[in-house]
DNA sequence: AAGTTTATACGAAACATTTCGTAAGTCAAA
DNA sequence: TTTGACTTACGAAATGTTTCGTATAAACTT
């Protein structure tokens, strides 16, 4: 099926998102087994999700063997972007930086990590010189 | 009415809480002119919304007139927050820094922005000595 | 080969969200 | 006082999401 635009996944759907890019291909019982350690879900309630994802083009699959693999059709870090680009504007009304504010100011970073973030900044400000 | 928990609020009822925040107390009237500035809906759509973000206790009403005036039931910045958390568990796997390091990476800050995110993170690993 | 387990497909119920039509009351102007 | 504009309340259609039961076929076990 041909896609002009790719919807947004849904929680639920994003959290099959996350399953596949952790551990890559997989099968509706490898998903499920993962997924029913954190919530109840019932077999055919994953199957049938992942095969509205196939439709929205969220994920591809093989289907040479009787059991399928289902693989996320976007890289992590493309999606991120994306969603991540929706929710400054719906949660922030556009300022990424008002929201990287607050996530600084109320997350506990480690030395490290903010030392990293540190440096991006000064990174990213030499390069507007 | 009476709330053990307050849902998170959907994208529609983001867009008019955001009107809230910005403007102050206001009448459906009010909410739907400004909401139909950017895109097509009926009065009746935006009250039936006010009503139902009433019943869920996301924004509080005076109807001691006949118009009645709504009104955010919380801060904006705490809201942000919740969402804040919420996202970044869901998008990025709990993980803030990563998610702050896609958001600079991607969003042109200005160089006062980036000065003043720097000026915080040197704050912080001051208060971490 | 027969029975058990495992797979997909599909329909539909249950629930949530979004939208709006209609009824009924209030208010002000003609 | 009648008319018209404006208000809230409410029901319900339209749509989207989540869940699962049942049917059917494939593969494995004994």
């Amino acid at each position: 099926m041909s896609h002009s635009q790719i919807p947004r996944p849904t929680d639920s759907e994003l959290e099959i998102m996350q399953i596949l890019w952790q551990h890559g291909p997989a099968s509706v019982r490898f998903v499920n087994d993962l997924l029913s350690e954190k919530r109840d879900v019932g077999y055919t309630t994953t199957l049938k999700l992942l095969q509205i994802m196939y439709e929205k083009g969220l994920v591809t699959r093989d289907d040479t063997n009787r059991t399928h693999v289902y693989q996320a059709a976007f890289k992590e870090s493309d999606m991120q972007q994306r969603l991540l680009d929706q929710f400054v504007d719906t949660a922030f009304r556009g300022s990424a930086v008002k929201m990287v504010m607050q996530a600084l100011g109320n997350h506990r970073a480690s030395r490290a990590e903010l030392d990293e973030i540190k440096a991006l900044i000064e990174k990213l400000e030499k390069d507007k010189e």
